[in-house]
RNA sequence: GCUGUUGUAACUCAGUCGGUAGAGUACUACCUUGGUAAGGUAGAAGUCACGGGUUCAAAUCCCGUCAACAGCUCCA
């Protein structure tokens, strides 16, 4: 492969590249390292990683030092050999070398493995493979971080120190890569909500976000949406309290699971939790009276709010907190009609979505290992699952028994602007709940059966979405839920009362519309309504106040000419009503 | 929670060897009344995250706590 034009867009060509890249860091690090004990190095989904156990701390002065030691590793164009041991010689030559997480590796591998090592010069790692043929290829490197992780990620061992980069053919491509990353962190939406006012996050609350009256518009227009197209598919709306006694959080199975993540506290001598999730709520609310099967499919949709204890190293912004709005829905139903009721779901689900312009990605997930129910009802729920999603003829991924103990489920991941995955949506398949409540219906038998029940979110959570749409859209909203929707600014202040007399009449036609009248130049207020991302500018002096026709700019496509503020009333009503992106 | 880094005005940051704090932006007042990305002058604003310690003296050195950031583990 060495002298052939690799193929950077074969995914299997990236990860062997990525992983030989990998082995070339490693190479670098035993070279100005020389004590440091080797771990594992694969490819990853942007790059590569590789484990070090090293009593020194890595710098950042110390990776780009490594990042030159890898060019001259390139340079010296080693060719890449491969060669197997069997299994006894491979555990002395670890030793030899002194790698006693290798020496680990190896002892786990079984009897009969055949054990390949990998040379390249004056380094040799022990390794599966593949690799490109030489170092030759791999001509950008950019080591990008180190971070501590734990061997073979488990807290109860040794932390290591985990050396990322990203490594390409040609230096162009590494640019891209960073420009990339440099366009995400200016969308970053802990930076834009602080620069929007839309959310803020205090010492005296980790975890729990504050809304801003420019988040709160965002947060009102969705749930707005949300509920009217709830309304559309034959949901109801419930509201179920934060704080309920400890028993229920025990006949729900919380307690027994859920425990480390719950709050408590007591009210009058009793024990009362905060809930973490909607359902419990659900049920009771479910059991406040008899059923018929003829009352299903019974739809309660909930704007849940719930409290959940994350670790505090998990925290980020909107994405990661420990307080959240689920837009929660349970289905009740018989048997025979899951099917339907899912693909109702994932319609609802394809058609939220694409309002925003989100591609997705959506996985199954089966039976696991430990679960409950009997065998035929998961067959009966995932082959409806699976005859759901083959009706909509949609791609999916199976997860195979990566379900909850509780049923099985199919998740929804969104893809943003910017190419980044965001599990939202789900729709899960409970047996337990329904049995651990009783709920029951009356059949056409005249007995008692034990109703079906899904729960399903579409945004997952309400503060996540908003995180996710403040990357996607780069702040820039679309118009229905932009906060501010047109921005009215004066060249003098001879024009206010003007100002003040549009944007009443932008306000009562439905606008979100706010002026500045400021004694300020025409540039300076120009900038300031840019920087916000305000929709839509419209700036008067005398000429408009004359001729009324109104030279209107606009955040997404710039100058759009002069028009009537009938005309333009017309267009951001058309805009906001076909919710355009 | 774990590893590493960080915490100075509302925001972004400077502050050397330990000698009691500075800039730009924003804010307030005044001047300026201007036409598509920053007009001028002045003023006010800080318990240097918090609590201990060392020292004649701590933003600065040491210990602890809290929080943020990048990861790990976990997750909507």
């Amino acid at each position: 492969m060495a002298n052939e034009r690799l193929n950077f867009e074969d995914e299997q060509v990236r990860k062997t590249f990525r992983h030989t890249s990998a082995h070339i860091l490693a190479q670098a690090v035993k070279r100005l390292f020389p004590e440091a004990k080797l771990a594992i190095g694969p490819a990853i989904e942007n790059g590569f990683y590789y484990d070090f156990d090293l009593e020194h701390k890595f710098t950042d002065e110390d990776l780009r030092s490594l990042e030159k030691e890898m060019e001259k590793i390139v340079k010296s164009a080693y060719p890449i050999e491969r060669f197997e041991l069997p299994r006894e010689e491979a555990a002395r030559f670890a030793e030899e070398k002194g790698e006693p997480y290798k020496a680990e590796l190896i002892a786990d591998l079984a009897d009969d493995a055949v054990i390949y090592f990998y040379r390249q010069g004056d380094f040799t790692d022990l390794c599966a493979g593949p690799h490109l043929e030489s170092t030759v290829p791999v001509k950008a490197v950019r080591l990008t971080s180190v971070a501590g992780a734990y061997w073979r990620g488990s807290e109860k061992n040794k932390m290591l120190q985990r050396i990322y980069g990203v490594s390409f053919p040609e230096q162009s491509a590494l640019d891209e890569y960073l420009a990339k990353l440099e366009e995400a962190k200016k969308r970053d939406h802990r930076k834009i909500g602080a620069e929007m006012d839309l959310f803020a996050v205090y010492d005296e609350g980790p975890g729990f976000p504050f809304f801003m009256p420019n988040g709160m518009i965002l947060r009102n227009e969705l749930e707005r949406f949300w509920r009217e197209e709830h309304a559309k598919r034959g949901y109801r709306e419930i509201k179920t309290p934060l704080i309920l006694r400890e028993e229920l959080w025990h006949t729900s199975g919380h307690w027994e699971h859920y425990r480390d993540n719950m709050y408590f506290t007591k009210i009058d001598d009793n024990n009362y939790a905060v809930k973490p999730m909607n359902c419990p709520g659900a049920m009771l609310a479910y059991k406040r009276k008899m059923y018929s099967y003829r009352d299903f499919p019974i739809r309660v949709a909930e704007m849940g709010q719930v409290h959940r204890h994350e670790l505090s190293g998990v925290l980020h912004g909107l994405m990661r907190v420990r307080t959240f709005t689920q837009d929660d829905a349970h289905i009740f139903m018989l048997p025979e009609q899951i099917q339907d009721e899912v693909i109702g779901v994932i319609d609802f689900i394809d058609y939220v979505y694409k309002i925003f312009g989100f591609k997705y990605r959506v996985e199954l997930s089966t039976r696991p290992e430990i679960h409950m129910g009997a065998d035929e009802e998961w067959e009966h729920a995932i082959d409806a699952l699976k005859g759901a999603l083959e009706k909509k003829g949609a791609h999916y991924a199976v997860n195979k028994g990566d379900g909850a103990f509780y049923g099985p489920k199919i998740d929804f991941h969104l893809e943003d602007s910017m190419g980044r995955t965001w599990q939202c949506g789900t729709i899960q398949l409970d047996f337990q709940m329904p049995q651990r409540f009783d709920l029951t219906y009356t059949g056409n038998d005249g007995e008692k059966h034990r109703p079906a029940m899904i729960h399903r979110v579409i945004f997952g959570s309400v503060e996540r979405f908003i995180g996710i749409l403040t990357e996607h859209f780069a702040g820039k909203f679309p118009l229905w839920l932009a906060p501010v929707q047109v921005r009215i600014l004066t060249v003098t202040e001879k024009f206010s009362g003007y100002a003040l007399e549009l944007a009443e009449k932008f306000r009562a036609a439905g606008l979100r519309a706010e002026f500045d009248v400021r004694n300020e130049k025409i540039g300076y207020k120009i900038r300031e309504a840019r920087n916000a991302r305000d929709s839509y500018i419209v700036v008067i002096g005398g000429k408009e106040a004359e001729s009324g026709i109104l030279p209107v700019r606009s955040s997404k496509e710039g100058e759009l000419g002069g028009m009537s503020a009938a005309d333009f009333i017309d267009r951001l009503r058309k805009e906001i009503a076909e919710k355009s992106i």
